[in-house]
This record gives structure tokens, sequence and C-alpha cells, in this order.
DNA sequence: GACCAACCTCGAAACGTTTCAAGGACCGCG
DNA sequence: CGCGGTCCTTGAAACGTTTCGAGGTTGGTC
């Protein structure tokens, strides 16, 4: 029989009797055939996605690769992992260079202009950023909305002295629309608008690879610690709770973290934390590159809404 | 020019002129050339490796591909990640498929028959496989040292009522090698050793994907609960430990894990637990299928030595 | 000056699919 | 019985690399 037969056969497409199907597959078994996703991507699609993210263990995308698998399923997709760990740009590319039929990616530090140039190729959808651009899709929580429920929650419970704990300089740089530039842009805003704009502490981690248990410590162990710490996401928010307890500060000074992480919810952490339905956001984005396959053109862009979720790590202000 | 010439510019190949190399080069530059992965998957190899993984949220995984993508920095290679969440085999499968040149696996469900089929096709590294296989290699810790070293520690607190929290029946079915049927072994004959065979209670969680939280929360609230719980590993001992947190019987239980994941040492949660050395793994891991892909045919098997870190989770039994 | 070797360059085949257009068989209708 | 149309089937081109072998040029040696 033809190789066009055994194609169509594969993709069930039509134009193929049932004596020729059974024939094909009844082949197919016997020799333990399987199509070369090479050859196939070649021609065609290769029917992967990609999901890149900053770090290996960001724990925020456990959600989004669970989310964007659970879109999938069903569909002839699978969804793979692509950690940069270092160089965003390359592990992009590298991505794109047919590997995947779309990516989705958690990049704040690539440029939006290289990113336009990059959704010519191959469908994107970038998560965690605020500008609407025309090539490509982004998924987005609504920072705004998030960070301000996690100030109002410390003024409710007195806190003055609040510090933000947050990433490194460029990630967090004005204009670049990340969600931690808005996180520390809201903090700052909701500190001046409660006549606070001199008790603004800024602290980040130092190194974009490590930990943020050292700049915490340092925040703690200033002559004027804050009385509440706001971290940028749960994972700092764990360093923040580290040093605050290797300080024998613990109960002491509030913590708020982000995402709402598996561990915020845990008893030995109980982290105050913002839930920006992480599933949810990584199903959208894998239904929009689904959708991009398909044939849409014009560019979508979702917000997620936030929740707070209040746990015992934010404490009232001892009065 | 001729491709054949631009391609040996590429791989820096044997036989191109200086000038030649130039031109190719500055070609490539104006035209923002990338060769296409798939393309030369086809033909040789897609320089990608391939690291499948049991569960996204498994925390162990990271360790392992920390090491991965160390070892195979400075070479062309990149590593790309593949939760399997479900069906292990059919993820094996697809990235055997023409995705990656090599396999690192974490499954411990699929037949070792079945592993030596694929194989033959594409060269796979195990991970956590006691069996010496000769169609493939294996990176493996000394779970028999480590598991003793757990149950020596804990019977110095002087605990007899110790539980094992592990994982579904079919993971730690004896006789499959696997390092949770190994711990759960030596658990049982360090036991026994100890005149307390009576005393053996085994939990496992009760799905594969939920968390084992409920399985610790039965253990802790029977009429004669243990006074220690080794647990499988560090996210069961999580479990476990939010488990007796939540029944008030916090540091009334001594709880000990395995990996020495990241949060072991968070003063929180402060666990108890072995260390295997998860990042040497993983780059040994790595460093065999880059030997394999220049012409290993003979198999190796790598055991990676336990160290026991002994922290606040695991206290003395009051007297 | 002729011959040979070394070196560079290039054309073409091959990898395994998808897809297009063309060829064939069969059926029904006039 | 012949004609047209509908399905089914197939051959061949194409995707973008790598690799092999052949061809061409250059320089050196006798």
């Amino acid at each position: 029989m033809s190789r066009a037969a055994v194609s169509k056969v594969i993709r069930n497409a039509y134009g193929v009797s049932p004596g020729m199907r059974t024939r094909v597959e009844t082949a197919i078994e016997q020799l333990g055939y399987r199509p070369s996703v090479a050859a196939r991507a070649l021609r065609g699609s290769s029917y992967r996605l990609g999901l890149e993210v900053p770090h290996v263990n960001a724990r925020f995308m456990t959600q989004i690769m669970t989310g964007a698998k659970k879109a999938v399923s069903g569909t002839p997709y699978q969804v793979i992992l692509a950690p940069a760990d270092g160089p965003e740009y390359s592990t992009l590319e590298s991505l794109a260079d047919g590997l995947v039929d779309g990516i989705i990616a958690v990049s704040p530090l690539v440029a939006p202009a290289w990113l336009e140039q990059l959704a010519v190729r191959i469908p994107v959808v970038m998560l965690g950023r605020h500008d609407t651009p025309s090539g490509y899709d982004t998924v987005i929580g609504d920072d705004h909305t998030g960070a301000r429920a996690v100030m109002r929650h410390l003024f409710d419970l007195g806190h003055r002295r609040i510090a933000h704990l947050t990433e490194p300089e460029p990630v967090t740089a004005p204009g670049t629309g990340t969600p931690h530039a808005i996180r520390l842009e809201v903090y700052r805003t909701c500190m001046e608008e409660a006549g606070l704009g001199d008790l603004v502490q800024v602290a980040r981690r130092h190194d974009n690879s490590e930990p943020a248990r050292q700049a915490a410590a340092e925040l703690v162990a200033r002559p004027d610690p804050p009385t509440a710490i706001f971290a940028g996401h749960d994972d700092i928010a764990l360093d923040a709770l580290a040093a605050v307890t290797a300080a024998g500060m613990r109960g002491r000074v509030a913590v708020t973290g982000y995402d709402n992480t598996d561990l915020a919810e845990h008893p030995l952490i109980d982290l105050t934390s913002v839930d920006q339905q992480g599933v949810e956001m990584g199903a959208q984005a894998a239904t929009m590159l689904l959708e991009r396959l398909q044939g849409r053109t014009e560019p979508r862009h979702y917000t997620a809404t936030t929740t707070l979720h209040v746990r015992g790590s934010s404490t009232r202000l001892p009065s």
C-alpha cells in the first residue's frame, strides 16, 4: 500500500475505505510502527506545545503546567517544559526552532519587540505581561486588585511599617509591565495614599537564582524592622518566613505571599496569599495556543481574577 | 554557495576555508537564519535530552533537572522536561518518537522488558532502578543504607512504634526494585530485627496524584498512633507533618523524609531527611546519556551515596 | 611543462512524513 | 452498452538538514 494511505489512516482523514483502514491498522500493529515527530514537524506540526519558565524551582509553574495539561488533554497535543535557568532568549529560540508548534512563556525579561518578532514565526502566549501586544496573546492576573487587597489587609491589621520584598531590579523596573513591577507600584501608591511614604522599604533578592532569604534577614535586622512584609510571591514569602523565624521574630512580623501555592495552606507555613488562579491561567494559555493553531489571528488577552486567602502568617500588629 | 558549505560551517566541521566561513557567517547573521531542529532530528540528532518525571510537582525532580542542566552546559545539548501525570508509557513514547536524542526517566511503573525495547531505539537512563539491566544505564541512590540510617536514628531516639508512609501498592510491590519498595523492605526488616514485627504499620497515600495527608491523618487518629513516621520521601513527609500538626500532635510524633529537598531545611519545616545527592544523580544521568550518544554501548550503573540530615522534626520519644 | 596530491566546493541522495494532483475502479443512469 | 461521476488509491514533490562522492582548483615536485 502507499504511504499516502498510511498517512490518511493515521490522521484518520477523509477518503480511505474501511478495508484499507483495517489493513493499514493491522500492519501498524504488527510492525510496531510509530510515526516520527521530527518528520511530522518538518512537514506540518509536531503536536507539541512548549512551556518556558524562568526557573526549575519556581513553584507557581506547576499550577500553569497543570492547567495547560488539562486544556490539551483530549487533543493530540502534548506539553513539554523548558526551564531557562539563565538566558531566556536562547531557551525560547531553541523551543521555537522547530521543536514545538506553540509557546507559552513566563519571561519577564525579554523585550516586547523581540517577542513580536518571535510571534511571527510561531504562536506565542505570554504569561505575566500587562501590555496588550498585537502579535501574541497574553494571560495575566489582576495584579492591581491583588496587591491592593494585600495592602488593605495589612493596614486593617494595624500595620504601618510595611516592607516589600521582591525580585531584582530589572524584573521590577517601572514600565516593563511585569506583575512584580505592578505589585511594587501598587505597594508604593498605597503607602503614599496612607501618608506612609517615608516608611517605604523595598528589599530585593540579590541574585536572580539565589533565595531571598538573606535579603529578608537584612530587612528584619534593621534598627527599624518592618512589622509586615509583603512578598512578591510565595517562594520569596517562604524565604521571608525563614528569615523571620531564624531571627526569633516568628509571629511578630506579618508575612504575605502571592500565587497561593500548595505550600501556603500547609499548617506549618500557613501563609496568607493571593490566589490568581494559576491553573486556570495555564489552561487559558494552552487553549489560546490551540485557537491560534486553528487559525485565529486577532490577539486575545485574558485577565484572571484574584482572591486573598487570609491565613495565620499575617498577624495583627500588637498594640 | 551550497547547503553543504553552510552545514559544515554551522557544525564547524573540517574542510571549509576561512573565506567561505566568514561569508556564510555574515549571511547567517543578515538573514537571521536559525537551523530547524526538526530537520536535524530527521537526519541526525536533535541535540535535546528529555527528562520524564511522574508528576509536575514532585519536588525531587528539580534536583535532577538542575544536575542534568549542569552536565549538559557547554555542550550543544538542551534538556526538556516531560511530566507524565498519568500514563508513563505514552509520555515516554512520545518523547522517544523523535523529539529527543536520549531519555532520562523516573518511571517506577514501566516494565523492565518494555524499557529494554525502548532502549534499542534510543538511549535511556533510568533513575531509581535497583536492577542492572543490560540495555540501558541506571542511576540510583543507596536506598538500603539510607533507609537503615533512618531506622537506626529513630530507634536511637527511643521510638518503637514506627509507621511507614509510602506510595500506593504498585510502586512498592516487592521485586519491582523501586526505591520505595526497598525502603519499605528495609523498614520491615529493621522492625523485625528489633523484635518489633507486630508494630509494623504501613500506610499509603490512596491515589497516586492525591497528597498523602489523609492517609497520614488516619494513621495518627488510630487508637495506637505511631510515635514516629518514616515517610517515603519529602513530599509525603510534608503531608505527614501537616496531618500531625492538624491533629495537634506537633512535636509528639517524629517525622522523617527522604531526598533532602530544599524545603527540608526551612526552619518552619525543619525536616530530618536523607540526602541522596539528587543534583549529582541528575548530572550523572545526563553524562551517561552523552557518553551513549558518543558511542558507548556497555551499560553503566551509578549508585549515589546517602547522608542523613538530622533536623528538628525527628524528636526524641518522651520517656 | 606535466603530473599528482591536497584542499575546497558543490550536487544529489536520504531521513519520514504530508499533500496535491492524477489515475483507476466501480456504480448508476440514460 | 456507453458515459459521467464518485470514491478510493497512488505517485511524486516538498519540508530543511546531513553526508557522501565527485568535480575543480591550486600548488608543489620531478
